[in-house]
DNA sequence: AGCTACTTTATAATCATTCTAAACTACTTG
DNA sequence: CAAGTAGTTTAGAATGATTATAAAGTAGCT
């Protein structure tokens, strides 16, 4: 039984969640990495059919996901309108975003600043701020 | 004949696009304003509807947005992940957002300014910054 | 007026996402 | 540990935005 496996069981009991099997294998392929992931579902169902003998049907990976967000261990990124995209790192920060590659590159939130902030309308108020930075090749 | 409309329809010949009486509709609907329209393909829909006696097609809408859209009268924009946002300001500029009402702003473009670019990646260049001011009630 | 390419339209198809309701399982309690 | 219960998974159906189809209509040209 590898280490992550523990933490992971840990981390959705710390959540209130129910450490089944789907949530743990889900998790491992989710949060066991170096850099930040970026995916949509349909990535996320072809990672885990690969790695995985037992598949997990697909109402689950939109329902674990969806929770995981909702606990707050996901964000959901807005990009392109054709389909969700999540991503791994929940802190407030910025993108790179190809375009013709659909590939989401995380900053630093301290490589960018915002001079000065613009004046919110009447009785709202500025709860976050992402900064895409679109790019194409060469 | 309202002056407006021979403005489309040469707006729409300068693009190689033939005037049509629901171009010519659509046109109206989207640019015969003081500010910028942002909007669904639904709202205008239903605003079309409204405004109208002739009835225009759902496909001819998309049809027609997307036109636009490629002739540069029309940007989309990127919030939400459930339907396409469009835009008929196309120049580059910021937006505040309220993720409850789902109600986009414009921010003028010398109101926000970013103190220094991240590099991009390897061969890749900044061909657009987008910022979105998530706001909230109180 | 007639031709032809472009356009509109109703309708069907697609595809991401959500819903449903039945089978299954993790945890609690006795 | 045996049951009970609430939470979970699942296959499949439903939904809703968007796109494709293909037939009928129209704009611009000759
Ligand atoms: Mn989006
Ligand atoms: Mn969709
Ligand atoms: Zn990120
Ligand atoms: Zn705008």
């Amino acid at each position: 039984m590898p280490n992550s496996e523990a933490i992971y069981i840990e981390k959705l009991r710390n959540s209130g969640l129910r450490p089944t099997k789907q949530r743990i294998r889900i998790c491992e392929v989710l949060f066991n990495r170096e850099k930040t992931f970026h995916f949509s579902i349909n990535e996320l169902m072809k990672i885990i059919q690969t790695k995985n003998n037992q598949k997990i049907s697909l109402a689950t990976v939109y329902n674990t996901i969806h929770t995981l967000k909702k606990k707050g261990h996901l964000k959901e990124i807005n990009v392109g309108n054709d389909m969700s995209y999540f991503d791994t790192n929940t802190h407030s920060h910025h993108h790179f975003y190809d375009n013709q590659t659909k590939e989401l590159v995380d900053i630093n939130s301290d490589e960018v600043q915002i001079k000065k902030n613009p004046v919110p309308p009447n009785g709202k108020k500025i709860m976050d701020i992402e900064v895409t930075f679109k790019i194409s090749k060469e």
